[in-house]
DNA sequence: TCTTGACCTTCCAGTTGGTGTAAGGTTTAT
DNA sequence: ATAAACCTTACACCAACTGGAAGGTCAAGA
């Protein structure tokens, strides 16, 4: 099975494919003559099993710990719950803080007037303290979530932006 | 002001600020003789609202956006009601995510027995189909949102990490 | 005066999770 | 034979910074 077979049967790309093979989240693929690559069906699995644990919002580095206890037939299914248990909670926080955005976005909106004028809320909150430093208050534990990749859901491949 | 104090006044890093520069989201800084950087009260002013609009949730480009508007006396409010109203609608589609995340991953804490057994029923869910991959049907308009860096609050630098 | 430390400067590299594109080889179908 | 549709590698780019190196400057104390 070549890697576009194995890219449609996992819901990953092919270039997402030998991505995770280069940085070692997943081993190497097997070669055929000409240098494809094969995939059997325990390679799949692999694969299926990394685009489930990215869907449901875990990073590659937790889907590399994942993985370790997935391959460890010994492990302890305590660790693996420690592990979502802390996913759990920092997937809470963010939220939280999502919820404060929200909310001072819509104050925002529902002060605008949304009108020909020049005078704007919007820009006045932004300018001088207000909604924006309240939030800034209370969101002081959740920063550096950057990066994170949260809200990915990686499914299928003609990837449509959404902004 | 030098750079230090403009900083501690606006809530941005130093290395921020520099960076905000070199990008052109706000205009290269006026030097003294020995050429150091140095702000008055108006760049004060506009490093602040970035801040707050970063905090707020807004992207370095649409930061963009509103410093023009903000620059721009003649601005109609209904230009800046639009984008606001933009980013809530985005804002809340990336919890309604982020909320599916969460209900996968509570499901998958409390199936889990978290014993010193192998038997796991996360390693299982992520094996063999099942919820990560009815969250993935459901969140299908969802995707991309990587590199957004919503969840950013960006204030005061000693910057601990959460992980 | 010298030195120490705390600033400042620029520049390059690394972070996350891939995607875009180029340049080239292979396979498949017509 | 030739074109389309694969495959390969490698480099560059995205967001929004941060870290660190290498060097210049400045203020204070011995």
């Amino acid at each position: 099975m070549n890697i576009s077979q194995a890219a449609k049967a996992s819901g990953l790309s092919p270039k997402t494919i030998r991505y995770y093979e280069r940085i070692e989240l997943i081993g190497p693929a097997s070669r055929g003559n000409n240098g494809y690559r094969d995939y059997n069906d325990s390679d799949l699995d692999v694969l299926r099993f990394v685009q489930r644990a990215r869907a449901t919002g875990f990073s590659v580095e937790e889907c590399r710990q994942l993985l370790s206890l997935y391959r460890e037939t010994n492990r302890h299914s305590v660790e693996v719950k420690a592990l979502v248990q802390d996913k759990l909670q920092r997937v809470e926080a963010q939220i939280i803080e999502l919820q404060h955005m929200r909310d001072t976005l819509a104050d925002l909106v529902r002060r605008c007037p949304g009108d020909e004028l020049a005078q704007c809320a919007i820009i006045d909150r932004l300018t001088h303290e207000g909604i924006a430093d309240s939030i800034d208050s209370h969101a002081g534990s959740i920063k550096n979530q950057a990066h994170t990749n949260q809200g990915q859901t990686t499914r299928g491949r003609p990837q449509t932006e959404l902004r």
